[in-house]
Order: C-alpha cells, then sequence, then structure tokens
RNA sequence: GGUAUCGUGGCCGAGUGGUUAGGCACAGGUCUGCAAAACCUGCUACAGCGGUUCGAAUCCGCUCGAUACCUCCA
C-alpha cells in the first residue's frame, strides 16, 4: 500500500550513507548476529535488537517483503581458557549444554517480547547445521584458504589477503599491517602459521562437551563460521543487509567476510549496519566484567544505578530517542527524561484516536495549520528515511502532538484542520507508534473495561459534584484517585483520566 | 602502542556549511474554584586554539578529553 520510499542507510563498508537498493526488488534478506545463550540477555544486547526490530518493521512498513534472519549461538565460543563458553554455563549450573541454552534461549526470546519486538523470520541456531558448517570448511579447504593442523582447521589469512586485495579490512577497517603488529600474547597460537590466522574447525579436547564428527577430527566448528553458512543457506550466498553489534565488526564480520569469500569468491552482503554501545556510568556494558544491569533489573529498580523501576516501553523509547549509531549512556535522570515523554506522547496518541473527524462544516479550504501538520509528517518519514533516525520521527511526533493537544483543548479550533488531514494524522501516530516503533500501552492487558467503567462513574459523580460547588467531594475523589495511580485532568469538556 | 568514533545548552539527545531539532528540568503566563493536565513565552549551546570560506557547531589542522576495537562480548 505504501511505495517505496528512498531509503538512505549507513554502510560500515563504504563509511557513508548509501541509498538503498535491493538485489531483487521488493525484497530484502536481513541477517543480525544473534544472542550467544550462556547468560541473561543484558540492555546492551537488548538495544541492538531493538534497534534492528525497528529497521525490520520500517523496511516492512515501506512495503519490502523482508526475510529477518537472526541465529542463536549455542555452541563454538571459547573462553580465556579455551574452554567451549556451553560447556562453562554447564559446569557452573550442572546442567547438560543444550540444558543451558534452552533456559538462556527462553529467557531471551521472553525479554524480545517484553520489548514488543518481532520474531524473526527464522531463527537458527548454530548447532543445528553443524553440515552445513562443515561443508563450508570443506569447501574454504577445497579453494584454499585453509589448512588442517592437528585436526584443526585454520583460516589462512595471509593467503586471502594477498589473493582478495580489498576484501579483509573492508568491515573492520583493519589491514594486515596492523594485525603484523599485534604483540599480545596469545595462547593456543602454536598451531597457526600466522597470527592473525583463525580456527574455523577446532578439534575437541576432552573436556569439551560439544562435539561432532568432522572429516579432520571429533570436534566443534569456529565462532564465526555459523553466521557465514546460516546466512548462505537462507538468505543466498549475497543478500541486502548483515547487521550487528559495533563490538562484532573485528573479528567476527571481518572474519565472517573472509570465510564466504574464501568459500564462494563472493561478497555476503552489500550493506553491513552497525548499532553502537549501550554505555552504562560512561562504560560499556559487558558481561564478561561485571558492568552491566540486566532488564529485569531496570524494570524493578532493584539496582544502585537507578532511583526506580523503569517499563520496558519507556526503557525502549529512551532508546529510541538516539540513532542507533551512536553511544548511549544510561544515567537516572536521562530514563526519567524518557519516561515522562513516552508517557506524553502516548497520552496524546489516546487523546488523538479518540477524536472525532467531523466532515460536515469544513468548508474545503486548505490552512496554515494543514501545512504544518503535513510537512511535520513529512519530517516524521524523512527521518526514517535518513538511516533510521528515530530521534528525528520522535521530535516529528512531539510537535505533531502539540496540534493534536490544541485541538483537544479547544484551543486550535477545528475548522483550522481538515477532515483528511486529521484522519492522516491518527494513521500516521498509529502507523509510528506502533508499526514502526513497536510501543504499545503499558496496561493494554491488564484491564477488561472494569476499570474504565468505574472511573467513569467516578467521574460522573465528581462532575455533578463539581457543578454543586461541593469542592470537598471533587477534591476527594481526585486526591483519592491520586494515591491509587490515576490522574485526573479536567478539560473544557469535562475530565479524563490516566494512569500515572 | 595501533586503529576508529565522538566531544552540542542544567540533563538526555538530533543535526553537519547560511533556516526551530525534540524531550526532561527550571522560570513566567493562559486556563482552573484551587490544583493537575494542556497550551504559550523565556532560558538558547555547539571542548580549546588556529585555518579554509562571503559565511562553520557543521570542512581542514593541532591540542585536550571521552569511548570503543586490537581474536569472549550486541
Amino acid at each position: 500500500m505504501n511505495e517505496i520510499r528512498a531509503l538512505k542507510l549507513y554502510n560500515t563498508l563504504s563509511g557513508k550513507k548509501e541509498t538503498f537498493k535491493s538485489i531483487v526488488p521488493g525484497h530484502v534478506g536481513m541477517y543480525v548476529c544473534g544472542p550467544t545463550v550462556y547468560y541473561d540477555a543484558h540492555l546492551g544486547n537488548c538495544r541492538t535488537f531493538v534497534s534492528f526490530d525497528v529497521i525490520y518493521r520500517y523496511l516492512l512498513h515501506l512495503g519490502y517483503k523482508v526475510r529477518y534472519v537472526r541465529n542463536i549461538t549455542d555452541v563454538g565460543h571459547l573462553t580465556d581458557d579455551g574452554e567451549d563458553r556451553m560447556a562453562k554455563g554447564a559446569k557452573i549450573a550442572q546442567l547438560e549444554p543444550m540444558e543451558v541454552a534452552q533456559k538462556f534461549t527462553v529467557g531471551f526470546h521472553e525479554m524480545m517480547r517484553v520489548f514488543n519486538t518481532l520474531p524473526p523470520s527464522i531463527e537458527p541456531r548454530a548447532t543445528g547445521h553443524i553440515p552445513e558448517q562443515i561443508e563450508m570448511v570443506q569447501s574454504i579447504l577445497d579453494r584454499g584458504y585453509a589448512y588442517e593442523r592437528n585436526g584443526s582447521v585454520y583460516f589462512d589469512v595471509p593467503k586471502f589477503v594477498n589473493e582478495n586485495p580489498g576484501v579483509y579490512g573492508s568491515v573492520s577497517g583493519r589491514v594486515l599491517e596492523d594485525l603484523y603488529a599485534e604483540t599480545r600474547e596469545l595462547k593456543n597460537q602454536d598451531e597457526k602459521n600466522h597470527p592473525a590466522d583463525f580456527a574455523i574447525w577446532m578439534k575437541a579436547r576432552p573436556q569439551d562437551l560439544m562435539v561432532w564428527k568432522s572429516p579432520w577430527s571429533v570436534g566443534f566448528p569456529g565462532w564465526h563460521l555459523e553466521c557465514s553458512a546460516m546466512s548462505t543457506k537462507y538468505l543466498g550466498k549475497t543478500f541486502d543487509i548483515h547487521g550487528g553489534g559495533n563490538d562484532l565488526k573485528f573479528p567476527h564480520h571481518e572474519n565472517e567476510v573472509a570465510q564466504n569469500h574464501g568459500s564462494c569468491g563472493c561478497s555476503p552482503a552489500n550493506y553491513w549496519l552497525h548499532t553502537n554501545m549501550l554505555l552504562l556510568n560512561g562504560k560499556k556494558m559487558s558481561k564478561s566484567d561485571g558492568n552491566f544491569i540486566t532488564a529485569a533489573e531496570l524494570f524493578s529498580g532493584d539496582s544502585p544505578l537507578v532511583s526506580k523501576g523503569y517499563s520496558p516501553m519507556a526503557v525502549k523509547f529512551f532508546m529510541l530517542m538516539a540513532h542507533y549509531r551512536s553511544t548511549l549512556d544510561i544515567t537516572d535522570d536521562a530514563l526519567l527524561a524518557a519516561e515522562k515523554g513516552f508517557r506524553k506522547l502516548m497520552e496524546t496518541h489516546k487523546l488523538l484516536q479518540n477524536m472525532p473527524v467531523d466532515p460536515r462544516n469544513f468548508d474545503g479550504s486548505e490552512t496554515d495549520t494543514d501545512r504544518a501538520i503535513l510537512s511535520l509528517i513529512e519530517n516524521a518519514y524523512q527521518g526514517m528515511d535518513d538511516d533510521f533516525n528515530t530521534a528525528v520521527a520522535i521530535a516529528a511526533l512531539n510537535e505533531l502532538g502539540g496540534y493534536v493537544n490544541k485541538l483537544a483543548n479547544q484551543q486550535l479550533s477545528h475548522s483550522e484542520v481538515a477532515p483528511w488531514v486529521l484522519e492522516r494524522l491518527k494513521t500516521v501516530f498509529k502507523t509510528f507508534i506502533h508499526d514502526i516503533f513497536g510501543l504499545k500501552e503499558e496496561d493494554a492487558n491488564e484491564d477488561n473495561g472494569t476499570l474504565e467503567g468505574l472511573m467513569e462513574l467516578l467521574l460522573d459523580i465528581r462532575a455533578q459534584a463539581r457543578q454543586q460547588k461541593d469542592w470537598a467531594t471533587s477534591d476527594k475523589i481526585r486526591d483519592a484517585l491520586a494515591v491509587v495511580g490515576i490522574q485526573v485532568k479536567d478539560g473544557k469538556e469535562g475530565a479524563t483520566w490516566s494512569k500515572t
């Protein structure tokens, strides 16, 4: 129903904004690196997936048919001591590795649900694609870009760099010289020809629990391989968009590109999108060094970092107030501001949707107000078209909200706004808030009309009292409701209410 | 040490050569029985120093500071 607008997005490969053109007109293939399920997802993870959810939703809104693939990594990561991450979690919890993976996968899905994100089209698991990964290792070997050493297989980075100029480093900006300059002491490097080489198949040691048979050894695939194999399987050798967190640029994405190139001689994705980090106390949130707050802690307020709990939608709105490529620092003040802004916008949204459209007295002329509203709507769209700038779109909605409130207060006459413009405004608010941002009323599923009925009665009684200038009764109702978290708002046409 | 990115008003945060970001906070006002809500107005910034330009927060250089990556990280 929507014509496809010109969309610009920032491509990490070129370092600038480019006009988006999909490989197959009207269709988009998008792959996003998903979570490693050995621990609770933290807020930083949430930000990335919320960002890509909005990107997914906007592409859908524009009319694209999108296949959105987001993986679950449930094997293959090595810890500093070389132990499989899933196995480590298993030992701590004394569970089967797949039990650990399952537990945190369920938790991750729950978190994504709480943030009201759409599920991806396909959510493949690394452990479910071992044959595909083994096949890819074989094709990389066949093409001469890997070598076997004692049952493990390593990607030959220097050879790849020599034979494919301009490819390695295209994501991270890193060049082989930098890698030569790497002086850090690394373990288990003795088998590699070059420090920049990386494992695509690891021979298992006795303590490894998740192992598979392969032509080279009983072992497990390298960390970067799963994404290469699964993106190829579901989206083809070359697809449109590949996304992930900034911190995955190197080595993960760089090596992913090398593997795809190494196995098929082509680039995996035309556009690489990277979200920036969520900071906490000005530092990156990271589960490995303990500087993080879980979403649950933020929601409950059970953390010294926040003065109170913040609802998932307020937190999501906070994230959307910043552009996805900027770092975003979590502070209590900023969350407080976002929460207020969110509630105000949602209240305005509710007012707007309940506003009657009456075409009877419309004289057919276009007013300055009409033009201003239409121009702000265009601003909102242009913001999204410009690399998914949710901050700009929200600013436009806020300004539009001013007109809505003025109409509701009768500070602006309904004759100033053409009926079709008001209808358009309603649609735009609905579209942006629900369809594109994926925001929703927080208490939408809590009551079933009971509260509405009670409030109608109370406000009716109060209106009668006010008519008789019985301020004591009137104020008693207002104050008592305030105590239970309901704010009464008196307007020209009677009172409305909202939860605080 | 190497490589990037960034430094915007009290706070958060868009913008990137000339035009209002927006939100929150604060102050004044309108409305109101009083409040609240809403609306209006005000506060009005681009780290520092140089350079390019008719014009720079926006481009270039340097300085200072911050963050991230450099084989666990979204």
